[in-house]
DNA sequence: ATTATCTATAGATCTATAGATAATGC
DNA sequence: ATTATCTATAGATCTATAGATAATGC
């Protein structure tokens, strides 16, 4: 119900707060967050400019949704994985490393390439950081549980944390230089290297 | 001479284009490229708004410039290592990862996170993509130069140097969040790192 | 009556040009 | 006379609000 819209268009089945947000993930994307007008993401999602304030307050609201939305998922597969330490933490630390590379290059929008954009440092998205910290912080734990990880100094121990989290993450990069690489084989592959900067 | 500017600053010793890189330098990798005006650039490099224009055509102009004066060094290295060719491959990859490193970790700005900025995929900035792929396959090269990679197939190499290539500049995601790391053991042990991937 | 949407727009930018001005050099 | 700079501003945005409108539900 409602005034009906301008342009009808086949029904996406998503929320009109989810098709912004969809809209929002593509266009900061490509084209960057400043450079993305409202205008541009609403008549994307199918409404008005104006419209979009139904739904959200800004684009300030959606970026930071559809950062959490990348590592909330990492994070709680590391913490289940923390949790099972039965198993050696060696195969482990792979499965997560593999997994991150996964979810990061697996959706249909570089949805990762949204951690490289300036304007994520600022203030407003310390909610992201904190959970960024968090998935860091496993991978640091994980490290040390390893064989070789356990005889690591603390500061040698942070600096493979940082390399193998580096690695990860750069595959961001690797991603936005060539989209359309078999996912699943580069995500093993990436994890092979992880665990060969590890030390392992 | 000309007309003195309206707020006298002490000489910094740069002709006004590069201080307006400069400025330019600081602003697009701290704040972005379109979130950056050209008044914020030329009032930071000491001039008024419009007097930039004297200078460079645009924010255009000096985006282009700045992202080449970061790969073309690399380039220039990588390229002296390639034509050595009585050195073994293993050193010469090592010193290149070693350098590349403190390139993009080493200058006052994070120069190496311009990279990271959305719009310099446009067509307009692939000068520094050829530039960059250039590099990228110098790495190539040098891997097949050495011995673990003399005897890959040919998409198991191109795997490895994206691989290698991939952790070389996740390093400025790294750089990005922990600016104050010391850059020499850093690079040194990202050279270390490089080398595990590659198989040596 | 409720509500999702629309149209219209005020106010705040931002870019790039036009034309004035204040130095030096000849 | 030359030139590096300035001030002023037209034209083109872009954001966020105000208020109108066209559906459905009761």
């Amino acid at each position: 119900m409602g005034r009906p819209r301008a342009e009808r268009r086949p029904d996406s089945g998503l929320s009109p707060r989810d098709e912004l947000l969809a809209a929002a993930a593509e266009l900061f994307t490509t084209r960057g967050y400043a450079a993305t007008t409202t205008r541009a993401v609403a008549e994307r999602a199918g409404m008005r400019q104006a419209s979009m304030y139904h739904y959200v307050s800004g684009k300030e609201e959606l970026l930071a949704e559809l950062l959490e939305s990348t590592v909330t998922p990492s994070l709680a597969f590391a913490r289940e994985l923390l949790a099972e330490d039965m198993t050696p933490a060696e195969g482990r630390l792979w499965d997560l490393c593999r997994t991150d590379v996964e979810l990061l290059c697996g959706g249909p929008h570089n949805l990762g390439g949204l951690y490289l954009l300036p304007e994520v440092r600022a203030e407003r998205f310390a909610g992201f950081h904190a959970v960024r910290a968090e998935l860091k912080d496993t991978y640091r734990q994980l490290l040390a549980a390893t064989e070789a990880g356990g005889a690591l100094a603390k500061s040698e121990l942070d600096l493979r944390t940082d390399l193998v989290f580096g690695l990860i993450e750069g595959v961001i990069l690797v991603h936005r230089s060539d989209p359309d690489r078999p996912v699943t084989a580069f995500a093993e592959a990436t994890a092979d290297a992880a665990l060969r900067i590890a030390g392992i």
